[in-house]
RNA sequence: GGGCGGUUAGCUCAGUUGGUACGAGCGCUCGCUUCACACGCGAGAGGUCACUGGUUCAAGUCCAGUACCGCCCACCA
C-alpha cells in the first residue's frame, strides 16, 4: 500500500496536507499507475509546454489540474490512459532570457558566438525541466515522466526535420523575400501573430514635397500661407505644381520613399499625377503615381510610398515597379541608404527628420494622433516592417483539411463559439514565417553549396556530408524555425512519429483532448490540426490531433487584471500549495473554470478548497471513530429491512450525485460536478445524516456506519479527480477496514462509480425534506425568539403529509432540534392553541408551547403578515391556472406542478389562519 | 472597420435544451467552545437577473436594438 507499512498514526482533528502529499504521490508512482493500465479504450491528453523559464505560472497550474481530473477520472472508468508531459523549448523566452542575462554582462550573443550561447541555455534549460517535474509533482499531475517529450530530443528533432523536409519537398515550404515584421531588440523576424497593435500617442507630420516642372527644374516658390484651416481639404492651399503634401507618422522613413501616390479620381492631386516630386531629405526626384488603393480622406489623401518599410507601399511598389529601399539595420539604426541620418537610431532619426524638414520649411503642420503601432509580442520593442529573405509556408493548402476537419465535427471545441474565431482566422490565413534570427531552437534542416558556381540549396533530414551536385563543403541554414512550428507536431510526434511503427503512436493516436487556453488557439491549436493532418494523412486510426478541444480562460489575478511580473500582481502556485496544499488549490482552479471564461485566482477559493478538504478529513474520522476497528461495515442490499429511511434516502441522492456528476463530466462541465458534489456532501450527508447517523450509533445499530463508509466510498471517488491527495489519503484509510471489492490498492486505481438507478427512493427523498422542514421550522422559532442554544423545549409536530416519516424519526428530530418531549400528532386539534408560536409548513405544522417567551403581539402581526404572503401566492397562482391560454398550451406536467403548488400554498394559508384565530 | 464575450445578492462568480431566482463561495447580522470538524455548527438579512422593445400561456434563459466594460482579428498612411 504506502511505503510506511499502512500503520498510520491517528487521525488529527486537521487535515495536514504537508503531511501526507509527498508519501501519497509517492504511492502512486511506485504503484506504476501514471503509467497505461491496459484498459480496453485508449484516453490520452497530451501535456502542453509549461514555460520553460522554470517559473510555474498559475495558467500551467489550471492546465494541470484540469488535464490530470480529465486523467483520473478516464483511469478510473478503465480507460487505458497516457499522458504525454511535453516540454518544449520556448524558443522565444528562453532566448530572451539568456539574452538579458548576457545583457546584464555587457555582452550580446553575437560577442559570444552561437556556441557559447547555446551552452548556457542548455545549462539553464536542464535546470528548469528539472524543476518543471518537481513542480508538477507538487501539482498531483499523474503524468507518466518516463515518456517526457522535449522537443530538442533526437526524436522530436527527427520529426521537426521530416515534417520540413516533406512540407518542403511539397512545395509548401519556400524561401522569399517580403515584407516581415523585425523585431530590432530580439533581432529577429516574427511572425503576425507575434506582433501585438498597441495604440500610442503620436503625431501626425504632414510634409511637403516640392514638385519638379515638367522639364525637371523645380517649380517657383512655393505659395506661403493656407487657405484657413478647415477648409483646406475641399479647396487645397497648393496651387498646382508647386509641392504634394502628405501626413505620415513615420517621417524616419521619408529617406527610403521612393513614390508619392494619390487616387486617379481625387481632384486635388490629379495634375501631378506623372510628374516628380523631391524627397525632401535628399531632394531626391521620385514620381507621383495613381493607384486606387489610396484613400481620399485619409490623411492629405496622398501616400508617400515606401516599399521597403510598409506591406501596403510594397504592394503598391510591386504594381508599379518601384525600387525598394531598406534603410534599417538590424538593431534599429538606419543604415548607409539613410543619407546622413546613418547610424542614428530610428527614433532618434525621426526627431532629426522633422528638426531638419521644419529647418527648409517643409512642414506644413503636426497634428497630434493616437494609432495602433505595432509590438514584439516578447520584447516589447516597436516592430518595423523590412523586406527580407525569410522561410515561409505556404498553409493555403494545409488550412483547407484544417477547416473541414472543424466543420464536420470531427473535432469539436468547447466552448463552441471558438469554432467560429478559429474558423474565421484560418479562411483568412497568410502565409507563415517560420524562420527566426535567433539561436536557441530547431535549426532550420536546409544547407547551401557555396563551392564555385554551385548554387545547391538542399533540405534534408540527417545532416549531409558534402554536395550531392558537386561535392563540395555545405553550409547550413543560420536560422532557427518558430517555435510554433515544432509546437505544433505535438500530438504526434510526442508519440513517436515519424516512426510510424511507434507503439505509442499507433496505440495513442489520435488524442482524445487538447486542453488549453483560448488565448493560443491560432498559434498552437490551429498550427497542430493542420500540421498533424499533413503527417498524419492516411494514417490507419486517423489524422486529426484530437477529437476535442477543451479552452479554458485565462487565469487573473485577485484585482482582475493579468497576471504580470511588471503589475506585481503574479500569485504562484507553489506558494499557495505550500500555505494551503495541493488540494486546495486544484479545488479553488476547477471550482472556478467554466469553459472559455476567465477567473480570478483569489485566497477566498482556496480557502473553501482548504476548508472542504478538511470537512472530508473530518467526515472520515467520524466514521472511522465511531466504527471502531471491527464494525461490519457491508451495505445491505437494496430492499433490505435494516435500512431506514433516512438511509434510503441518502443513498439515494447519492445515486443521483453519481448521475450527475458522470453526466457533467461528460460534457466537461468540471466547476459544476464539484460542486454539486461537494454540495451534497456537506450539506445533505454531513450536515444531515452523519448526525442522524450519531444518534442510532449510540443506540448500538450499526447500519448507518456501513451506509456512511458506503456513501464516503464513493464520495471519495467522484472527487478524486479534482482533489486526490486528501481523497487518495482517507480512502486508503477506509479501505483498511473496507477493502476495494474490486481489490484496487489505490484509489488513483479504483472504479469510477456509475448511477445505480436501483437506489433511488422518491419517497424517502420525499419523507426525509419533510423531516428537515420540521427541524428547521422548530430551530427557527427558537432563533427567533432568542431561546438559549442549550435550552431543550417542548414541541409539537403535526404531520398532516408526512405522519409515518415524522413519527419513526420523532426521536431525531428532538434530538436536532433540542426538543423535548416533542409529541407527533396527527392533527392541529392534537395540539395546544394557547400561548404557542406555530410554523405553518408545506407538509404541515409545528407547535411550541412558549408561554411567556414571546410578544402576542407581534406574533399575531408576524401571522398577518405571512397570511398576506400566502394570499398573494395563491392568487397568482389562482390566476395562472385560470387562464384558459395557459391550461391548453403549457405541457400537462407543468399545469399539474402548478396545481399542486396550489394546493400546497392554499393548505398553507388555511394552516396560518387557523393558527392566527387559535392564538388569541 | 469587423467579430466575440461580460453586465445576476455588498464582493467574486454559477445558472447548456424557456417553466417557482435551489443559486454558490466570501463578506455581513444574531446565537453557539453541542463529545468529527471554529478550516466548524445553527438561524438570518440581502437580487426591478444593465436598459428598451419583441416572440411566447410563460423569458435571467430566445430575437432585435441601446448603453457601459473587456477581449480578439484587420495593411487605415
Amino acid at each position: 500500500m504506502t511505503s510506511d507499512n499502512g500503520a498510520r498514526e491517528e487521525m488529527r482533528s486537521a487535515y495536514d496536507p504537508s503531511e501526507v502529499e509527498e508519501r501519497i504521490y509517492r504511492g502512486w508512482e511506485e504503484g506504476g499507475f501514471f503509467k497505461p493500465q491496459g484498459g480496453d479504450r485508449p484516453f490520452t491528453v497530451i501535456m502542453p509546454p509549461p514555460n520553460l523559464t522554470g517559473e510555474l505560472h498559475m495558467g500551467h497550474a489550471l492546465t494541470a489540474a484540469v488535464e490530470d481530473a480529465l486523467i483520473r477520472w478516464h483511469r478510473m472508468l478503465g480507460d487505458d490512459t497516457v499522458w504525454v508531459p511535453g516540454v518544449d523549448h520556448a524558443a522565444i523566452a528562453v532566448n530572451a532570457l539568456v539574452e538579458r542575462q548576457l545583457d546584464e554582462e555587457g555582452v550580446s550573443r553575437h560577442d559570444i558566438g552561437r556556441e557559447a550561447f547555446l551552452e548556457r541555455v542548455w545549462d539553464f534549460v536542464n535546470a528548469s525541466r528539472a524543476r518543471i517535474a518537481e513542480q508538477h509533482r507538487r501539482l498531483g499531475a499523474s503524468a507518466d515522466w518516463e515518456r517526457e517529450a522535449f522537443t530538442l530530443d533526437e526524436a522530436r528533432q527527427r520529426a521537426v526535420r521530416q515534417t520540413f523536409v516533406n512540407l518542403y519537398e511539397d512545395g509548401l515550404i519556400f524561401r522569399g523575400e517580403r515584407m516581415i515584421n523585425w523585431d530590432p531588440v530580439g533581432q529577429t523576424a516574427l511572425s503576425d501573430l507575434e506582433v501585438e497593435y498597441r495604440d500610442v500617442e503620436s503625431s501626425f507630420w504632414y510634409v511637403r514635397y516640392p514638385a519638379l516642372d515638367e522639364d525637371g527644374d523645380p517649380a517657383p516658390s512655393p505659395l506661403e500661407g493656407e487657405g484657413g484651416g478647415e477648409g483646406e481639404r475641399a479647396q487645397p492651399a497648393t496651387p498646382a505644381g508647386d509641392y504634394i503634401v502628405i501626413a505620415t507618422t513615420r517621417p524616419e522613413t521619408i529617406p527610403a520613399d521612393t513614390a508619392v501616390a494619390v487616387h486617379p479620381e481625387d481632384e486635388r492631386w490629379r495634375h501631378l499625377i506623372g510628374r516628380m516630386v523631391l524627397e525632401p531629405t535628399s531632394d531626391r526626384p521620385i514620381p507621383v503615381i495613381a493607384d486606387e488603393a489610396i484613400e481620399i480622406e485619409a490623411g492629405s489623401g496622398a501616400l508617400k510610398v515606401t516599399p521597403g518599410h510598409d506591406q501596403v507601399d510594397f504592394e503598391i511598389g510591386e504594381r508599379h515597379g518601384l525600387e525598394t529601399i531598406n534603410i534599417l539595420a538590424p538593431d534599429g539604426t538606419l543604415n548607409e541608404h539613410a543619407g546622413r541620418y546613418a547610424g542614428l537610431d530610428r527614433f532618434e532619426a525621426r526627431d532629426r527628420v522633422v528638426e531638419d524638414l521644419e529647418a527648409k520649411g517643409l512642414i506644413e503642420k503636426i497634428e497630434p494622433y493616437t494609432h495602433a503601432v505595432g509590438h514584439s509580442q516578447r520584447s516589447g520593442a516597436v516592430v518595423e516592417p523590412i523586406v527580407s529573405e525569410q522561410w515561409w509556408v505556404n498553409v493555403g493548402p494545409l488550412a483547407g483539411p484544417a477547416i473541414a476537419a472543424v466543420r464536420d465535427g470531427r473535432i469539436a471545441f468547447v466552448p463552441k463559439r471558438f469554432e467560429r474565431t478559429y474558423l474565421h482566422w484560418m479562411e483568412n490565413i497568410r502565409d507563415w514565417c517560420i524562420s527566426r534570427q535567433i539561436w536557441w531552437g530547431h535549426r532550420i534542416p536546409v544547407w547551401y553549396c557555396d563551392a564555385g558556381d554551385c548554387g545547391e540549396t538542399i533540405a534534408a533530414v540527417e545532416d549531409p556530408d558534402a554536395c550531392p551536385a558537386c561535392g563540395g563543403a555545405l553550409r547550413q541554414d543560420e536560422d532557427t524555425l518558430d517555435t510554433w512550428f515544432s509546437s505544433g507536431l505535438w500530438p504526434h510526434s510526442t508519440l513517436g512519429w515519424p516512426d510510424e511503427d511507434a507503439e505509442d503512436l499507433a496505440r495513442f493516436y489520435p488524442t482524445q483532448v487538447m486542453e488549453t487556453g483560448y488565448d493560443i488557439i491560432f498559434f498552437w491549436v490551429a498550427r497542430m490540426i493542420m500540421l498533424s493532418l499533413y503527417n498524419m494523412r492516411g494514417f490507419e486510426g486517423g489524422d486529426i490531433p484530437f477529437e476535442t478541444v477543451y479552452l479554458h480562460g485565462l487565469v487573473r489575478a485577485p484585482d482582475g487584471r493579468k497576471m504580470s511580473k511588471s503589475f506585481g500582481n503574479v500569485v504562484d502556485p507553489l506558494g499557495v500549495i505550500e500555505q494551503y496544499g495541493t488540494d486546495a488549490l486544484r479545488y479553488a482552479l476547477i471550482s472556478g473554470t467554466s469553459p472559455g471564461n476567465d477567473q480570478r485566482i483569489t485566497d477566498d477559493r482556496v480557502e473553501a478548497g482548504r476548508n472542504f478538504a478538511n470537512k472530508l478529513w473530518n467526515a472520515a474520522r467520524l466514521v472511522r471513530t465511531l466504527a471502531g476497528p471491527d464494525a461490519d461495515l457491508e451495505l445491505p442490499p437494496v430492499g433490505d429491512e435494516r435500512l431506514r429511511r433516512e438511509d434510503r434516502w441518502v443513498l439515494s441522492r447519492l445515486e443521483r450525485t453519481v448521475g450527475l456528476a458522470d453526466e457533467l463530466l461528460r460534457s466537461y462541465q468540471l466547476a459544476e460536478a464539484l460542486r454539486q458534489t461537494r454540495d451534497f456532501f456537506w450539506d445533505e450527508f454531513a450536515d444531515w445524516y452523519l448526525e442522524l447517523a450519531k444518534l442510532r450509533v449510540r443506540e448500538g445499530d450499526g447500519v448507518p456506519l456501513a451506509v456512511a463508509a458506503h456513501v464516503l466510498d464513493r464520495v471519495l471517488r467522484l472527487l478524486h479527480p479534482f482533489m486526490p491527495f486528501v481523497t487518495e489519503e482517507i480512502w486508503q484509510r477506509l479501505a483498511e477496514a473496507r477493502p476495494d471489492p474490486e481489490g484496487a490498492p489505490q484509489l488513483i486505481v479504483a472504479r469510477y462509480p456509475a448511477a445505480d438507478t436501483a437506489r433511488h427512493d422518491e419517497a424517502a427523498e420525499r419523507d426525509l425534506a419533510a423531516v428537515q422542514d420540521f427541524v428547521r421550522a422548530i430551530r427557527n422559532e427558537r432563533a427567533a425568539k432568542r431561546v438559549e442554544a442549550g435550552r431543550w423545549i417542548e414541541a409539537y409536530v403535526v404531520a398532516d403529509g408526512a405522519a409515518e416519516a415524522a413519527g419513526d424519526l420523532a426521536a431525531a428530530i428532538g434530538q436536532l432540534a433540542r426538543a423535548r418531549p416533542l409529541h407527533v400528532v396527527a392533527g392541529a386539534s392534537d395540539a395546544p392553541s394557547e400561548g404557542v408560536v406555530t410554523a405553518v409548513l408545506p407538509v404541515g405544522r409545528v407547535v411550541l408551547p412558549m408561554a411567556g417567551l414571546f410578544d402576542l403581539e407581534a406574533e399575531r402581526a408576524r401571522l398577518g403578515k405571512q397570511i398576506g404572503e400566502a394570499r398573494d401566492e395563491v392568487r397568482k397562482l389562482g390566476a395562472k391556472l385560470a387562464n384558459e391560454q395557459f391550461r391548453t398550451r403549457a405541457p400537462a406536467a407543468v399545469v399539474a406542478r402548478e396545481e399542486e403548488r396550489l394546493a400546497t400554498a392554499s393548505s398553507r394559508l388555511r394552516g396560518l389562519e387557523e393558527s392566527l384565530a387559535e392564538i388569541i
